[in-house]
DNA sequence: CACATAGTAGACAAATAGGTCTACTTTTGT
DNA sequence: ACAAAAGTAGACCTATTTGTCTACTATGTG
């Protein structure tokens, strides 16, 4: 891919992420990219091919980032205490290579184009979904029965976009402190050691 | 207040909140309305006077509705389980004066209107910040300790937030149904008789 | 060197945005 | 009944939107 692709791509994410997409027109991010209309509209058929690929820029940043800071904890409860740490970063703008925090990208562009049927939208669905999945793998990990395995994972999704929309609404930024005690909790209340406990 | 500001504010929440707000028009919300544009503008100065009605009014319907729910249901734990159900009742379009369900207009709009600062992003804090003060008041009725009120608090707002994310991005209908599971698992860790047990 | 590729600058077009204004009609209170 | 208030229809203005097109300019490889 080339440079010029590249700077438009990071550039229409940046504007789109701060101010939101249909804040933000061509002439802007040409504007800001100092690149040229005819350049852009070389590599994009359209404004929204140009959304699709910020999207997709993202979902491959966002994981990389996430997915490594997770793993780099040993398997087990380790790394669900490495996600939420990962959160607590995120929102308090921690992470070197991303900008200024501002809720998810996929949430806040879901929320833009209402219509679940739009490719936009399929998009966002497949990152959560996807999300989700890496979820589920670290919880599989834990000392739990098999039949717990959904419903812990459901858990601890609900609390990480619980404490998504909170820090980005409300700009409440030890939400993920108190999201990893939550998680913590309900962990251990499936945990075969509480079970034997009990 | 006079009968076409009220259809105004209605025609214009309903059109937002299905579509976003920047992807409907001024002239889009008279089309609908039936009002002519001088009307419109009679009534408000601007767009965004009109945008931050549509929030009061939606602030209004939304919590009459939720209190309304949970206020029915005897003091205690029953209350968790009202607000729980009311979720999944919402989710699943059974609040016959709502319209198809779009995830949480405030987030929604908050999204949209990325700057913190402005007076729209305000009242979008400010309908979140009172839904956590009518949980508050929730949890205080439970047998539990005074000093995990906050945590509890926050926990159940988590798995509220989350919930509502997680309906509207991924349409998961049974989320809500997880949440309060999970929700149920905490105050019951940090409940009285759990410790007396212990 | 030459030529294809990629990029630039920006005029231009068509559509749409928010907002103003005039001329006319309907409603309402006394 | 009549005057004031509220509403209508829609032309109009200006700014901005996405997108096209032309003419020109780097650039880099055979």
């Amino acid at each position: 891919m080339t440079t010029k692709k590249n700077q438009l791509i990071t550039t229409a994410f940046e504007l789109f992420y701060y101010n939101g997409i249909h804040a933000v027109g061509i002439n802007k991010i040409l504007e800001v990219s100092g690149i040229a209309k005819k350049t852009l509209y070389n590599h994009f058929q359209s404004k929204e091919e140009l959304i699709e690929a910020t999207l997709t820029f993202r979902d491959v940043q966002y994981r990389n980032w996430l997915y490594e800071r997770v793993n780099e904890a040993p398997k087990g409860i380790e790394r669900i205490h490495a996600l939420f740490d990962a959160l607590d970063d995120w929102f308090n703008n921690r992470v070197c290579h991303f900008q200024l925090f501002r809720g998810c990208f996929f949430i806040n562009t879901s929320a833009e184009f209402g219509d679940p049927s739009t490719k936009i939208n399929q998009v966002c669905v497949a990152h959560k979904t996807e999300i989700r999945r890496f979820i589920k793998t670290q919880v599989s990990e834990l000392n739990i029965q098999p039949h717990h395995l959904e419903l812990i994972t459901d858990s601890i999704q609900l609390l990480k976009e619980g404490a998504i929309t909170i820090a980005a609404v409300q700009e409440d930024c030890h939400i993920a402190e108190k999201a990893k005690k939550s998680a913590l909790l309900i962990i251990d209340a499936y945990s075969n050691s509480a079970i034997n406990k009990g």
